[in-house]
RNA sequence: GCCCCUGUAGCUCAAUGGACAGAGCACCGGACUUCUAAUCCGAUGGUUGAGGGUUCGAGUCCCCCCAGGGGCGCCA
């Protein structure tokens, strides 16, 4: 937002060390680290390091970075723009004409609305697949991350300037699909529960798999019926095709409910044959090694490479009866996105850290292939969410936070708080407000984390409603929502704030001011957690304002400027939620 | 055995290689006649797992340990 006066800045540091001889290195800017103190900041610890290396000269440098300090701030004097320049301790400090920036920052914001951040179109396309469920399962609590993760960093990436395709790809075939029918058809035949039917999917499934494991013998049956699902028996496609209508169906509200939204479905029922096909040509490559029917067939990945170290292993294309794998369908997926999208800058993977591996072998044996874009596939891998004591959730296990049950918990919560802060609201508001609430509350740890980090779930944090959470930032909203509604009017006259600003304003703007530089960085390195962060920043240093400076019971022109901030700042809270997926809600 | 991740305040987490390592929770003490107290202010709390190295400068990069978690031929 400073790139003219910072560029502008640069050129005369670079007369100052043409003059004194000094090496010509990047200049390196910051913000100023201190509260309240609004402007650039450069070090010279490397310039002097530098100055010391090309001399071949031993010199205290902390020492010398200092002296260099102090004459550079003499020779910029005061640049246009700033008010002041300083040198402390090695660095120098530029100062923003406060008045004039601040005018600047706000006409900026509330000009633009909510365009506020966003980044010019690029003309590049990035698909991002995330959510992966899987069909006759249960969605909890685990299978949030993936959905939030993968959709924040679409509403990121779209916002950087790129065209964003949001890929799901439900697992609806496999080893789970077939035990499940296998429960069913020996004893749920022709049964449907006409509400919570996701939950009873998975309840289904859990059933198998207790019945799997306590009589092994079974196994031969799921066989039998994967073979009979190989053939395509007409009788078991009719009933996977309902039966898996129901589990989607069941998606959809989740997805509607947390305002999560695809451009495209990859289903890997659909990769299974082309998968095998590629499989085929792997083979007849000599890439993949056949060892049916006594083994699978294989991809000695480390041995094609010549590599000493086992990095990719040995890779498994498909089961050693013929049928596929995930992996065999993920080679056929990869190929098909680019056959649909073939000017995909970037292909990514929302999936969590386990399968590290298995993308690996998945993209190194398509690069192998001789497929140019394999490339362009990445693995984003995020940790899991685990219950206390390190359990992992897993259908199979019943250890399962259902999603249906964290929703219903959470609005209901927020509900109850809305009731008592804000009874007059209609019935409609207090519903449309604890629903934002209560979405926005299990949305936030998701995206406020390190992927690398593993979130662990419990009830209590989850419905904990204060501190760094989502409605502390709603909250802000709100305030500044209200001042504005009070006041009444539009404030659309550009002001010149003619006052001494207080230390609140002044970081208030210097927020304001770093947006767009946040969605570049989150998106750049695919970190939800810098506008997580940025959000919650934002709506501290609001509160900070909200208590200290008065807006309505003030008078001009401090009134009038200081509406147009609130406005700004409500209109950038509006947008980084937005990015959230958090909904803003009028009142709480 | 090989590979990956994590280790920061009592707990959960932040910190583009840069100045004084910051928030929330919990605990203690305060602030509603004032723009919504889902808020704010104050207090307490640190050998950044240990040790080396690179660097003017390391929580951050490299090496080696320690601890925890995960992955490693037909699960997804």
């Amino acid at each position: 937002m400073f790139a003219v006066e910072s560029s502008n800045v640069e050129k005369i540091i670079r007369e100052f060390t043409s003059i004194h001889g000094l090496p010509d290195i990047p200049v390196q800017w910051n913000w100023i680290p201190f509260s309240g103190h609004w402007g650039l900041s450069t070090s010279l610890f490397a310039l002097a390091a530098a100055d010391a290396r090309a001399r071949n000269e031993k010199k205290n440098i902390p020492d010398y970075a200092i002296n260099l300090a102090d004459q550079l701030a003499k020779y910029l004097g005061t640049p246009p723009g700033f008010e002041k320049v300083e040198a402390v301790k090695g660095y120098v400090n530029l100062y923003f004409s406060t008045v004039e920036y601040a005018q600047r920052v706000i006409d900026s914001v509330i000009g633009q609305k909510a365009n506020f951040g966003r980044a010019a179109r690029k003309q590049e396309q990035i698909m991002v697949e995330f959510s992966q469920p899987n069909t006759h399962k249960s969605f909890h609590v685990g299978h949030l991350r993936s959905a939030i993760l993968g959709d924040t960093l679409s509403r990121i990436l779209d916002f950087a300037g790129y065209d964003v395709i949001r890929a799901n790809y439900p697992g609806d075939m496999g080893l789970h699909v077939i035990k499940w029918l296998w429960c069913y058809i020996n004893f749920h035949a022709n049964e449907k529960p006409d509400k919570d039917i996701t939950q009873w999917m998975g309840a289904v499934y859990a059933e198998a798999s207790q019945r799997l494991e306590q009589n092994p013998l079974l196994e031969s049956e799921i066989r039998a019926l994967y073979k009979r699902w190989d053939e395509r028996d007409p009788e078991l496609v009719k009933l996977w095709e309902e039966t898996r209508e129901w589990s989607l169906q069941g998606f959809y509200q989740i997805y509607e409910a947390l305002d999560i939204h695809f451009d495209r479905y990859y289903f890997n029922s659909q990769m299974e044959i082309p998968g095998k096909e590629i499989v085929q040509d792997l083979i007849n490559k000599k890439i993949a090694i056949d060892e049916r029917p006594d083994g699978a067939v294989i991809v000695k990945i480390d041995e094609i490479l010549g590599l000493t170290k086992e990095k990719f292993r040995v890779f498994v294309a498909l089961r050693s009866d013929g049928t596929a794998l995930y992996a065999t369908e993920d080679l056929a997926l990869a190929r098909q996105k680019f056959l649909d999208y073939p000017d995909l800058k970037l292909s990514l993977y929302i999936v969590d850290v386990r399968q590290s591996l298995h993308f690996q072998q998945v993209f190194k044996t398509l690069e192998i292939a001789g497929y140019e874009w394999a490339k362009k596939c990445e693995h984003i891998p995020y940790e899991l969410v685990n219950l206390p004591g390190n359990v992992v959730m897993a259908s199979r296990e019943g250890t399962v936070v259902l999603l249906e049950d964290l929703m219903r918990e959470a609005t209901q919560r927020a509900y109850e708080v809305v009731q008592q802060k804000n009874p007059d609201l209609s019935e409609e508001k207090k519903l449309a407000t604890a629903k934002a609430v209560g979405i926005g509350a299990i949305k936030y740890p998701m995206q406020s984390r390190e992927n690398a980090k593993i979130v662990t779930f419990d009830w209590e944090t989850a419905l904990d409603f204060n501190g760094q959470a989502a409605p502390y930032i709603q909250y802000a909203f709100v305030r500044a929502g209200s001042i504005l509604r009070k006041a009444g009017g539009t404030f659309d006259q550009s002001v010149t704030p003619e006052y001494e600003m207080t230390s609140q304003e002044i970081e208030l703007v210097d927020v304001l001011s770093r947006f767009p530089r946040e969605v570049e960085r989150a998106a750049a390195e695919y970190r939800t957690l810098q506008i997580a962060n940025y959000a919650y920043d934002l709506a501290r240093k609001f509160n900070d304002f909200y208590t200290q400076c008065p807006v309505l019971y003030v008078d001009e022109p401090v009134k009038n400027a200081r509406l147009r901030l609130v406005m700004a700042t409500r209109q950038t809270i509006a947008n980084s939620l937005t990015l959230l997926g958090i909904t803003a809600p009028e009142a709480m």
